[in-house]
DNA sequence: CGTCTATTTGAATGTACTCAAAAGCGGTGG
DNA sequence: CCACCGCTTTTGAGTACATTCAAATAGACG
């Protein structure tokens, strides 16, 4: 089992023992996806937290007009997984999806209570993980109002080189929150100017 | 000092002993405040995480184009503050203010970070609190690209029906991400329909 | 090669914005 | 106590950004 990632991912943040590692290795669950499986199926209660090892993923919701919408496109080292659905044991409103072949970490949620239960470290690990989650979504927010989808666009490219090259435009004029269309039309006014 | 506040908010959580208590209750600020104060300032570094103990505060950023945006509204029990400030020691980017006189609790950065050493109950504690505020703003997310102003003006009354009150429209109109304006008339046409 | 899906293009439409002006409202001072 | 001042809200006209719908083109994959 390949839980080297994980446990760089963890030592970023806190360091971890022995005891520790050899616990956290005993409850992870290592998945090998092909293309385009899904992962994470909405409806559906969530029942991991998931740390991409390999691959990319993307997770998108479906609305009530059955429009989905990309919320996140996950690499190596990122975690995904529905927090809510976790919690509260509803389904999931959200899907996650294979964009390539890779393998990803299943932390089982009653197996993340123990962990939390067991070792205080990890309740800091993921204070400092969700912490920082949410520093970064407010960032996104705060973007979403003040620049234009052009500007968005470029951002993302700038920030996720890697990924354009694994995914369907209209996946990227989803998680833009633009109609594939009007990407194609950004994309068009761009290459000319 | 009105410790009452902080205390049941965070015993929804985590159980509190003696000494937990009073060591907290040493180390936090009480500040009333005036309406139309600004309890933060944007351009300085943040330096505490605010509980709202009494009235009502609004958080916004000011743009490049020097053009604010609401990005929070909180009344009594709420956390405030730039995480991101508080984390990096970078200015922060929003202003807080007062809507109506009241009284916030202070914890200082150090506190704070000394309260998360010395007991790991505020680790469970902190991270319980960002685990939900996540939830929220991730909620707020995927709201705002599967409903129509109109339809998130509306939620917003449901949800704060005490803030409407205390704040006037064009505040709210930022809070939704459009202009006072546009709100205007959406409200004009919502009374006649 | 053919089929299926993604992307591009264009025209018409709609949603929200800008700018400007009028009306409403609250607080302060005479 | 009322009149005035400054700020907020309303209203309207014109405009910009982004969408929908439809059709043409390009690409991917069996």
């Amino acid at each position: 089992m390949n839980t080297a990632i994980l446990l760089s991912q963890i030592n970023q943040y806190v360091t971890l023992n022995e005891a520790e590692t050899s616990y956290l290795e005993s409850i992870v669950i290592t998945r090998s996806f092909k293309k385009n499986e899904v992962i994470v199926q909405s409806g559906e209660p969530a029942r991991y937290l998931i740390l991409v090892n390999a691959g990319f993923l993307m997770t998108y919701y479906t609305d009530k007009d059955n429009v989905d919408h990309v919320v996140q496109f996950a690499s190596n080292g990122w975690w995904t997984g529905d927090l809510y659905s976790l919690a509260q044991d509803v389904p999931t409103i959200y899907t996650t999806k294979a964009l390539t072949d890779g393998e990803v970490l299943l932390l089982p949620k009653l197996a993340h209570n123990q962990l939390l239960e067991k070792y205080t470290k990890f309740e800091k690990y993921f204070r400092i993980i969700f912490h920082n989650a949410l520093i970064r979504l407010q960032f996104r927010f705060i973007e979403n109002y003040s620049t234009t989808t052009e500007e968005r666009y470029l951002a993302f490219r700038a920030r996720y080189p890697n990924i354009e090259q694994h995914v369907a435009q209209k996946y990227i004029a989803s998680y833009l929150g633009i109609t594939p269309e009007f990407l194609s039309k950004i994309r068009k006014k761009l290459s000319r100017g």
